[in-house]
DNA sequence: GCAGATTATGAGAGTTACTATCATTTGGTA
DNA sequence: TACCAAATGATAGTAACTCTCATAATCTGC
């Protein structure tokens, strides 16, 4: 990696650092993209230039694609909710316990702002495809199959239930509660 | 109903036909506010003393609670389940073919505009909340019982799964595929 | 190590969604 | 008709972007 590609990933971690900083300390909405700019030292045109929109800082997430890879890796004998829950372990055990209180942090922090909570959508659209790519991946099945890709929907829509439930209850503890809905759902939710 | 409400009434109606045709016409992005206040012949002001935003047009659907009315009317044999769909069926029964053909195209629009993808977030978490208070209702649980939000978090995620779906492929129709969607949920979403 | 091609940056101007304020008009009411 | 409350429009302002262009930093071939 050449000087100028560290250096750019140096300036998308300041920048992303800084605004969360901010956001944490005066709230999302007091916070212009031009105070972020300044803490970062850098112009506002520049910002742009890293991320597309305000929101972005609060949204970029690397861990999306180790999580899947987890879940592929998973053994084969598990059923699809088994090798997800097997992968929240693993990519959780990769990471410091700093670094988990960060992206527990960021996650409540999109959820509780209404402003930032919109924004998730595309993330939850493009995760019903990506689980429904692992589901069908371990079972055998096409990735645009019916009963799969309405599965992955139901995944993905007991995790948002989740961190909705999360977001409104500070003290909440959203891991060992996901897992119990994973778990719930594996059991075709029963009532 | 005076005749201050019944202008009001009007009004909300104009801007909101003016603005979806404009976004039909020439796109969300393309459409600006004081086009829908210069057609809808009012000021900019006045637009968004009807609506918040400009993504609200696109969103506000007065359906919604007719439709949890419809499913705590249902017959109490139904499951949870039995009674979304016939409620489905019940608004829809009172619809004209073209007020179905509206709520479509909104639908779709809403789905395929990533500017109001986003918008919608807050529309399904709290559906979550309106379908769960249904399921708990008709089950005699509580509305915040863990397994009554997680299976409602599942039924909104096949929701979100099948418009999602429905909006990639123009010629969807998503009606029967939201009951098979339904319907495989209720039978605990085997793969 | 240097010249020339790339690429990153900053400055400036412009657009648009939205907010706040105030004067004016319009509809309801006694 | 006279008064009051609510609806409207005009104006000014903020902040998130977008575009363009000049300058400065890196990289590449010699």
């Amino acid at each position: 990696m050449g000087l100028r590609e560290r250096k750019k990933a140096k300036t998308r971690a300041t920048i992303q650092r800084h605004a969360l900083r901010l956001f944490r300390e005066q709230g999302y909405g007091a916070t212009t993209v031009d105070q972020i700019a300044a803490a970062a030292e850098i112009s506002p045109s520049t910002f742009f230039r890293y991320f597309p929109t305000k929101e972005a800082t609060a949204l970029y997430d690397p861990i999306d694609p180790v999580f899947i890879e987890a879940a592929i890796g998973q053994p084969a004998e598990l059923s699809p909710i088994g090798a997800l829950r097997g992968a929240v372990r693993v990519v959780l055990g990769q990471l410091s316990e700093d670094e988990i209180e960060d992206v527990r942090r960021r996650q409540l922090l999109v959820f509780r702002e209404p402003e930032l909570r919109g924004a998730i959508m595309d993330q939850f659209a493009e995760g019903i495809d990506l689980i429904a790519g692992v589901a069908a991946r371990r079972t055998g099945r096409a990735p645009d199959d019916f009963a799969v890709r309405n599965w992955a929907g139901a995944v993905v829509g007991v995790l948002l239930s989740t961190f909705v439930q999360a977001a409104a209850d500070p003290d909440a503890e959203y891991l060992p509660a996901l897992d119990k809905a994973l778990v719930h759902l594996d059991a075709g939710l029963p009532l």
